[in-house]
DNA sequence: CGGAGCGTTGACTCAACTCAACTCGGGTGG
DNA sequence: CCACCCGAGTTGAGTTGAGTCAACGCTCCG
């Protein structure tokens, strides 16, 4: 389902020359680290946009680093909504849970095609028993998407629509930006639908779409067939609630 | 500021008799590990109700693991209102950042009287890099606050009024309930205003008094000079969301 | 050519906010 | 001991931000 090919064969390329290396698990680990993960890794996989990789309430034997794409992590309410946690960019490591047995709380769902490097849970728990290393690094990542989380979370609960809708596009901006090697110019692919950022903010498609039209109309911002361009970061920095403009950058992923 | 008094003295119990244990980060440490994270450690602190123990912006150096109390995480806002991020009871692990150079992203407020065990960063990470259990202990922590964290989201993004505030209570409930051994009776101390509540989920605290009104009048619950009690607990649970009665407890700190 | 999915817009509704007054209880100082 | 004050909780009236429902346009794709 969604699924495109098994993990895939011998052209797969080492830990070492992994392109999205320097935001994954894998960055800061020695190169016996990376041959010991590279040992016990199960492959890559592709998924196509709209596949949920991982599922609500199911146990899950794998933790997936994105490789390439975009993706998103979500719970399904009791109510049939749903609320999206976090939009997830190349290198985000996700389905990691300490206890690997217990149904997963949230689930995953690729947003484009996508990539991904799969690695047995367990796999990985040996391994952080004999490399601290690894354990550290795993133990910083969840503390960083922690700290993101909340982010978001005032973001969701503090702030008006044009708040929230001004602060996601920042962030996300932000973060296409630090992993595209020029920032040349002030546009940006984001392959988010309007029903995508109503579910990542708590707000219906029907007013982020008014939302977008009052900031496209204040010269803003502009979000139009998946291309996002900053009219006037400083308007934008205003709105979302960034107080030193583009200086937070550090804290995210 | 708040602060009682220094570092307590000899008086001080040892690691293994800690009254917390069982909920801390050290639950799950050899003797010998234990024994170490003892010496590292700086000391009991006390502060009183309202004390701002962990503040938002500066660097901290030190770790907490709150003994006894309740207390808080929160974010400030550039626009004035506070996100509460969660409420902490004894054994919540706050204030740990891998990088503990940069700025904290949140606050950290004593709810009543408190007591922490105050570890500091740095040595925290030396015994991480030698003991993994450590390390591992710290990274399930983490995944376990983020997944408690995303449930937090949900309900602030996706549910009403009334279902929040039910959400809530249902699960402070069952996170008071967990860690006093008696189970007896369905009425447990909440020393949270109606403004903490109205805050931490994105709601005026004006409007959290009239939802607990309508619970009230609905007889299934009733909150009142700090003591909850749960007069209907299916018809809160499906207020609340919970599909599972009480089933999803493991779930929780 | 016909759908399907996404975006756009308008008209109407309603949940939650704002503002403001008033109560109640506990603490404090004269 | 009493008057006062302050913080928390209540309640009402009016406003508004966001949701709902529904129609319609556009584009891509089979």
């Amino acid at each position: 389902m969604g699924r495109l090919q098994t993990n895939s064969s011998a052209a797969e390329t080492h830990c070492v020359g992994c392109g999205a290396r320097d935001w994954t698990v894998c960055s800061s680990l020695t190169d016996d680290e990376l041959s010991v993960l590279e040992g016990i890794r199960l492959g890559h996989r592709d998924y196509r946009a709209g596949a949920d990789f991982l599922r609500q309430g199911e146990p899950q034997r794998e933790v997936l680093t994105l490789l390439e794409g975009w993706a998103m992590r979500y719970c399904l309410l009791e109510n049939g909504s749903r609320q999206i946690i976090d939009f997830c960019l190349p290198g985000a490591f996700i389905g990691f849970q300490p206890d690997g047995e217990s149904p997963k709380g949230y689930a995953a769902q690729a947003i484009t095609d996508i990539k991904v490097c799969a690695l047995p849970q367990k796999g990985l728990m040996d391994m952080m028993r004999q490399t601290p290393n690894m354990a550290i690094r795993l133990a910083c990542i969840g503390y960083r998407d922690q700290m993101a989380m909340a982010r978001h979370l005032a973001n969701v609960g503090r702030r008006r629509a044009r708040g929230r809708v001004s602060n996601l596009l920042m962030e996300l901006f932000v973060r296409v930006r630090m992993r595209s090697e020029a920032a040349a110019s002030e546009a940006i692919l984001l392959p988010l639908t309007q029903e995508l950022i109503g579910d990542a903010l708590g707000l219906t498609s029907v007013h982020v779409n008014r939302t977008l039209r009052g900031l496209r109309e204040d010269k803003i911002v502009s979000l139009k067939g998946g291309t996002l361009r900053i009219l006037d970061p400083d308007r934008l920095a205003e709105e979302a609630g960034f107080e030193d403009g583009v200086d937070v950058l550090e804290s995210f992923s």
